[in-house]
DNA sequence: CTGAAAGCGCTTACAG
DNA sequence: CTGAAAGCGCTTACAG
């Protein structure tokens, strides 16, 4: 069923039909305009958009390329993007690269093909640089997330800024041994992130201790492990810094097959403020990253692109450290009692 | 770019061009393909999917409905979908209809447009039924996921065998009252999950007592108030059962604040599995769902029917009860000292 | 206010 | 082995 047979039915030229459809201000006498809906009702008829965008070289269709949606940051982020997406009328096509080079191209490919008319990439670990070629050869509008390529726009969170944020906190609390777990390092807001941590701890004039650096994998195992580790070495910390709410979580847990308490043994903070970060108990103290914000606003950017306006390079969207009950004072502080429960208490109160 | 212009430059004509592109069987002179093939990687060609769709009438999509990403099942759903999907060749739309009405209509209408091959129909809350017509007018395969409508297939977990599987686990350590945090009930996984419990007290002769039944919405917070009324109640229960593991999550932090041990004091299962379950201390005794295989199963299932091969109306995917550490034989069993706190102690022995 | 016609970029019988 | 031509279902100047 075409739009000949709903003006057959109608009695009028697929221009009127077309035009009722889609011209609302296109003068049309009441009578016939209201035939054609009619038959337009009748026959269920929707309209091809296959052939539509094929004439109009528009799809209406946003690429939403996305590393992992298992990470709780990004179904916050896609749905913020596809909310606003629908509301303008573009659908999204959905995109996980599981961060492999030959999905990204495979999917840049395939985004191509079906003639996006944007392309959104985000997150680290993935080298974007191969499918700038294709993505600059083609009318497509490109918003990058999370990180900075200088052909496109982008729209970000200061990971330097924030991760430095974390760190004054714990550093403000007493804290001066203050370990930090990593994500993957080829990470771009890795990177960043362990650059706010020694930024903070230099500006608080603590010295850097690499051996309270550990590189973990976004994975609650990974922060387990390393927070076994760091807990059981000696001084120990009397804090660790999650550089995600995963890992986080797997540091809690190891503190507490050690026999540790959270935060008075030792004071846990994380990063993403995902849902379970305040339904633990203790509850986690994070930083919050807007994910929905972050996918609204690259879809408001990829809608001023297509209007072509002028957009800034760079758009910075705030994070917001929220402070809940896994960081405290750190025990040495409060009197001598942590001699009993931490080996490492006397050389610890050495560095105060 | 186009055809014409890959043709010119390989100087042959477009049939050609077509022929290399998609019929790799097609007899062509070896030098000519060669020709062809360098002519489309120096222009950087990529076919336009919407010219070729509209003559094929195929897309090459697919929409995947869900209610709310922002549910941790649904993102492994998504992903195991897209996953299949992409290897077949196929694209996916992703549409969060928030389980509003006229969201779905709206989305359906969306992706009859875009002539998706496919749409993929997942989750409850939201009734489907307005938009059946439109859906068998058009030439488009449908898979349902969490329910079963008769014109469609589906794919589905065993919410009450899995309900009832929990129930008996918890009697078998020796509870009696035990409570049941429900989730919206217009859900039929959440009637099912109901049914399954009081299917399960009764396979074990335990009285039903509703005043034991509270309703939640799936959010971390109605587990946490329901659980705060059950365990301020007399007798109050020594497990409680909660029909997902964000709600778990609730009543776990919120026992935690009435000074209660998990699994000491109460007993507390979720449903989901996600991966915070294991991560949490004592880590959450719950039910595994297969959602990467669900969703990826749902893929396999629209690849047959666009095979037009016969399949089985509905697909049963096994659940798993996973026993962890929060679920544990009740205080009473063991001995008087639970008087010491349990202001319902010796009443609650009186039931044994 | 309405319609005939061109054309978007492909694939595929059909002819050679 | 290769090409000319029809046609998928629309939108929109152009003509009236």
């Amino acid at each position: 069923m075409n739009i000949t047979d709903v003006a057959k039915k109608a009695g009028v030229s697929i221009s009127t039909v077309s035009r009722v459809l889609n011209n609302a201000s296109y003068p049309v006498k009441q009578e016939t305009r209201e035939r054609v809906l009619e038959a337009v009702r009748e026959l269920g008829f929707r309209p091809n958009d296959l052939a539509r965008g094929l004439l109009l070289k528009k799809s209406r269709t946003i690429g939403l390329v996305i590393p992992d949606i298992s990470n709780p940051y990004y179904p916050e982020l896609a749905l913020g993007l596809e909310a606003t997406a629908s509301e303008y009328g573009y659908s999204v096509i959905f995109c996980n690269t599981g961060r492999q080079a030959e999905k990204l191209e495979h999917y840049v490919d395939v985004l191509l093909q079906k003639r996006a008319d944007g392309i959104v990439l985000a997150g680290g670990g993935t080298d974007f640089t191969p499918v700038f070629q294709p993505l600059l050869d083609f009318d497509v509008e490109v918003v990058v997330i999370g990180r900075h390529y200088l052909p496109f726009l982008s729209v970000q969170i200061d990971n330097v800024a924030a991760a430095r944020e974390v760190t004054t906190h714990l550093a403000e609390l007493g804290h001066r041994r203050i370990a930090f777990i990593s994500g993957p390092l080829n990470l771009t807001s890795v990177q960043d992130r362990l650059a706010g941590y020694r930024s903070g701890l230099e500006e608080r004039g603590i010295g850097r201790d690499d051996r309270l650096v550990r590189e973990g994998d976004f994975q609650s195992e990974s922060g387990y492990s390393a927070a076994l580790s760091l807990l059981q070495a000696e001084p120990r910390p009397t804090a660790i810094f999650a550089s995600n709410d995963r890992m986080a979580i797997g540091v809690v847990a190891a503190a507490a097959d050690l026999g540790l308490k959270v935060p008075d043994d030792i004071s846990v903070v994380g990063f993403d403020d995902i849902i379970m970060a305040s339904y633990m108990r203790p509850a986690l103290t994070t930083v919050a990253i807007p994910g929905y914000e972050v996918g609204a606003y690259a879809m408001r950017l990829m809608l001023r692109l297509f209007a072509g306006e002028e957009c800034s390079q760079i758009t910075w969207l705030p994070t917001n450290l929220v402070v809940r009950d896994s960081s405290g004072p750190p025990r040495e502080t409060e009197g001598f009692d942590v001699m009993k429960l931490e080996r490492g208490g006397a050389e610890g109160r050495v560095l105060e």
